[in-house]
DNA sequence: TATACTATATGCAATACGGATATAGCAATG
DNA sequence: CATTGCTATATCCGTATTGCATATAGTATA
C-alpha cells in the first residue's frame, strides 16, 4: 500500500505528465498557477501531494520554452497573479506530446499484458 | 518530430517504468543485465537510447530493496555475468506497480480525451 | 496586531539521469 | 602477437528535476 504512495512521492513524479495537463488546461483559457493546482486535481495531483514549487517552475520553463506567455494581473482582493496563455508553438508541442502519450500508453498495455499472462500462466501450474 | 525524442530523452525518462519492466521480465526467469537489455526492446527501450549505466544501478537499487537477489555465473566465452531472480518481495511489489501503472493509464486516458474534447470544439467554431 | 488566505518565487539537499570511462574475459583478424 | 571487437558490469562526473522550507507580499478578518 505505502509502495503505491511510494512510487508516485518519489523526485520526477510529474516529469512530462505535468506539462501535458498544464498545456491541455491552458489549450482553450488564460490561467493562473494557483488556479491551474485546483484544475489539476482531476488528473491525479492531489493538492497535498503536488509540489507547490514544481508546478511554478514548469511553467516559468514552459515560458522559457516558448511554450506560454505570461502577464501580470491585478486581481480585487489579493496580490497580483501572473496569467499564462498558450502559444501556437506550445499547441503544436502538446499535440506531439499527446502522440507520444499515446505511444506510452500502448507500451504500457503490452507489459500489463505481458505480466497477467505470467499469472495465469503460473496458476495453471499451480493446479 | 524531434520534440517527440525530446521528451523521452529528458532525463527520469525511465523513472519508474523501467523497474517495472525488469521486475516483469524476472517474474518467470532468471537474467543478467546485458541480457535484459535486448528484452527492453519491445518495451521501447531502444538499445541506443537507454542508458546503459541507468540499467545497471537499477538493477543493484532494486537488489538493494530486496526486490531481487543476485549471483555471479561462469560463461563459455565471456565474463561471467550477475545472474538476478525475483524474489516473493519483487512479486508483491510488481503488483502493486501494474496496479499503479492501470490507474496512471486511466489518468492518462482522461487527459488524451479532454484534449481530443477541445480540438473537436476548436474546430466546430472554426466551421 | 495577528492570523489566514491568495499568489509567486527561490535556496537547498537529495535523487536520477546520460555520457564517458574503466575493467576484464574471450574471440577473431591481420 | 597486437589490435580490434564483443560480452559484461561498474563507477565517476556534471546536469536536471524534485520536495521541502522559506521568503515575499497584498488583502481580509478576527
Amino acid at each position: 500500500m505505502s509502495e503505491i504512495q511510494n512510487c508516485c512521492n518519489k523526485p520526477q513524479k510529474a516529469e512530462k505528465f505535468l506539462k501535458i495537463c498544464l498545456l491541455t488546461l491552458l489549450y482553450d483559457q488564460k490561467a493562473h498557477g494557483y488556479f491551474l493546482i485546483e484544475e489539476l486535481e482531476s488528473y491525479g495531483f492531489r493538492k497535498d501531494e503536488l509540489s507547490i514549487s514544481t508546478l511554478y517552475r514548469n511553467l516559468r520553463k514552459m515560458e522559457a520554452e516558448k511554450l506560454v506567455l505570461s502577464s501580470w494581473e491585478k486581481s480585487e482582493g489579493g496580490p497580483r497573479k501572473r496569467v499564462y496563455t498558450i502559444t501556437d508553438e506550445g499547441k503544436k508541442s502538446l499535440e506531439e506530446y499527446i502522440n507520444f502519450l499515446k505511444f506510452r500508453k500502448s507500451l504500457m498495455d503490452k507489459l500489463i499484458n505481458t505480466y497477467e499472462n505470467k499469472i495465469n500462466d503460473n496458476n495453471m501450474e499451480v493446479k
